[in-house]
DNA sequence: AGTCGATTGGGGTATCGGCCCCATTCAAGG
DNA sequence: CCTTGAATGGGGCCGATACCCCAATCGACT
């Protein structure tokens, strides 16, 4: 083995320890089947990460869902559109379902825990590079177990958003540029898709789910 | 060095890989000076972890902040009740100022963030294991900069969980056997206090400040 | 062409939440 | 001893919200 072609990676995490221990997991050839890679960059945050990407063009990215300015999600779609031979790899400590159910539906070639050992990702590694998909047993169950709730669409998600980040509905509506009673509708729809009858219900309901993003990290 | 004796440790966090990355910085002579560090245990969850404190008495207890079915908080004060040699260090992902200065507080003898370096805990530890207490930088700014909020009284903490669970003002006064416009008085208070105007916003503020649990990992 | 779903918005109403007034109890500390 | 602050509650006002009615537009897919 360690003939051949050589892979480029790059890290994107905003905790340093996460990307020295990924970057050393990946730099073993052990570890990933023989197969050579380097790291091409590390990053700490998502607009690094998306410029990271457009320059290196790299075979795979290995990416957090919470980082500052963007999150995994937004990163991965401008992955796809400026690097679409690039595999991409999630690797996060968010396991809400609903999260987890819209990494997987934007594409990710990958879906991986930080509670689980990093050789789930470096065993998978050789056939996410060659077309394959993965995604670790643990979010696997969770998928099944619970993926029955309906879809927001595009609007009502930007109005949750705007809910859970502390505007009213006048405020939102400002934002947004539209009436009032349209931003009461689709507030409204929300509720009823989750079952919540308040405000306050609907950003527990979203916080529990991971529809939104707190800017959290753990 | 490598002389004398040596320290037991334990470390407690829910993702796997820095549980590890973790015990091989600390278990590195080198990075702390000449210490020698043995792991006595590594585990992944507040109960674990204080049940792993009473039983190895362990000099050393690394600690992360959100872990499942305990937080760092409530490890660190029955880790105090059980064990009260033990020094404490906290190494955390949440950056948010309430829940750094309730740390502080409660009298952790580290805390340190993973957006840093590893180093700045393995560099630190040789004068925490001799009494001193260590904050890191990135810390140390974020609490001197927003620390003039009042603070809020027990029942207002109380009743501000409940309301980021979801729960309406009724059914906080039934959980707590207390009248609706009790509830509503302490609602008000703690709005004052924060300055919002709304639960929505409240309850912003509360993720933002980290005045409450919202049970999620990064 | 026709239907379906997303988005837009108006009317109406009942309830809830935010905030002001008021008072009492009770424990801690000067 | 007496003040202070926390916790407890009642009355009431008003705006925001939750939820029902209704309809128009527009793009997509059949």
């Amino acid at each position: 083995m360690s003939f051949g072609k050589s892979y480029a990676a790059i890290i994107a995490d905003d905790h340093a320890i996460i990307r020295s221990a990924v970057a050393a997991s990946l730099s073993d050839e052990v570890a990933v089947s023989g197969y050579r890679i380097e790291i091409a960059d590390e990053v700490s945050n998502g607009i690094d990460a998306i410029a990271a990407i457009r320059r290196h063009r790299p075979d795979l990215v290995i990416l957090d869902v919470t980082m500052p300015h963007a999150g995994g999600t937004e990163v991965l779609l401008e992955a796809r559109r400026w690097s679409p031979e690039s595999k991409v790899v999630i690797f996060t400590g968010v396991e809400a379902s609903g999260k987890i159910a819209e990494l997987v539906e934007v594409g990710a070639d990958g879906v991986f825990c930080k509670s689980d050992d990093i050789r789930e990702v470096t065993n998978a590694i050789p056939s996410i590079l060659n077309g394959g998909r993965v995604i670790c047993q643990r979010f696997t169950k969770i998928l099944e177990g619970s993926y029955d709730l309906e879809p927001l669409t595009d609007r009502e998600r930007q109005v949750l958003n705007l809910v859970v980040s502390g505007q009213t509905n006048r405020e939102i509506a400002e934002t947004l540029g539209i009436s009032i009673k349209t931003v009461d509708r689709h507030r409204t729809n929300v509720m009823s898709k989750t079952g919540s009858h308040s405000a306050a219900g609907l950003i527990a309901y979203a916080l529990r789910e991971g529809l939104i993003d707190p800017a959290q990290g753990s």
